[in-house]
DNA sequence: TCGTCAGGTTAACGGGGTTAAGTAACCTCT
DNA sequence: AGAGGTTACTTAACCCCGTTAACCTGACGA
């Protein structure tokens, strides 16, 4: 690989059917922007642009915008998160563990991936917006399996029979609630992280036994 | 108090000791726009000095950026959430009621304030902005009393013996994670949320029984 | 070979944060 | 009462941003 030059020199025109493949390429470019400085503001369509080696306006011949742009880059890292978790908790022997687990692994996918979990679950979006987002996770295999690892625990009689929506959002808000505090506030003295969730998890899920 | 104009007609020139005054009518104009469109977008320096009725360059007579500015607008807000807080923990007889009462009357006033609520705790800060944000949290008498709180429910019998810091933070992360997951996602078919605050700290607590 | 159309580009608009330099009202001091 | 000098601003401009309208041009089927 020669050098790398400042002006990453034009793209040379994808042939006829090939229009997609800019399309990944903007993402990959704007990911990569978001990983390397950790800073969303550092994303701006003129630098993906300039990453691509394209001018701005080609971007909008594959999103509508730039939060169409963002969300499209983090839907990935959505998918992994989900995965991440089920692998998490398919480590697990009783559901009661595999909440556990599953609760760790968000934790530690959302602290390591900062930038893009502020975006997913931290950032205003526009109506259209949040209700895609909506969707994709109702429909992601991470929430129904969070549904049905708790309704499990009831019937396996770990935990006292309650809505099981209400228990698997305030699952979801206890570490949502750890990863987006540490990300934003992170010159805080948090206690180590291993810690607080095995202790939050633990203790909610004991006073919810039957 | 004749017709608001549309613009503003340019304030009269504050005397010799009154610099100050522009500081407050800055901050007051500031929050009315951010309460007013519920858009922390809308509050552009350029539409602050408007609203106040003077030139943009104006607003750096009195704040370092549109960051310090922001952030002393929702510096209020935060000394008024640790009053509701001391507030509703005030009403309590046990320490372990005051942590539940506290509690939703945190979820209760973000929700009420949203956009502030996402400029003071789910937003990305400088460093230095964040170092004053973390002073001030500590030095808050809010998590004081919450660190407090936690001790004497230990002392009374009413909570196994183990890190305060860590049950307190722990507290924080579940009242903000239900807050800051409503607040972004709002159009989410979320359970009532007097019934999410109730049930996670009540079984958080209980699981933390002697 | 030639027209068509996908796959881009050039140029520009309006608005944002921010700064350097200028100006005018106020107060003091004689 | 008038001359400074300081305070409280303004004028003008810079650079970057997202976004759009209009144009170009190379690849490909007929």
């Amino acid at each position: 690989m020669g050098s790398s030059q400042t002006v990453p020199s034009r793209r040379t025109r994808a042939p006829r059917g090939g229009g997609d493949k800019l399309r990944t390429e903007i993402l990959t470019a704007a990911e990569n922007l978001l990983v390397q400085t950790c800073d969303e503001a550092a994303v701006t369509v003129r630098a993906v642009a300039n990453a691509v080696g394209v001018t701005p306006p080609s971007i909008y011949l594959h999103f509508a915008d730039k939060d169409e742009l963002l969300v499209a880059v983090c839907e990935r890292n959505f998918e992994e998160l989900s995965a991440a978790v089920e692998r998490a908790a398919g480590e697990a022997t009783d559901p009661r563990d595999a909440l556990r687990l599953a609760a760790t692994a968000y934790v530690h996918f959302g602290l390591a991936r900062p930038e893009q979990y502020r975006i997913l679950f931290m950032r205003k979006a526009g109506p259209q917006t949040e209700q895609m987002e909506l969707d994709r996770l109702r429909s992601s295999s991470g929430f129904n399996l969070l549904l049905d690892t708790v309704q499990a625990c009831m019937q396996a009689g770990l935990m006292r029979r309650s809505d099981p929506m209400v228990v698997a959002v305030v699952l979801w808000s206890i570490v949502h609630g750890l990863t987006s505090l540490m990300i934003s506030k992170p010159a805080f003295e948090w206690p180590p992280m291993e810690e607080m969730v095995d202790h939050a998890t633990r203790a909610y899920l004991d006073g919810l036994r039957p």
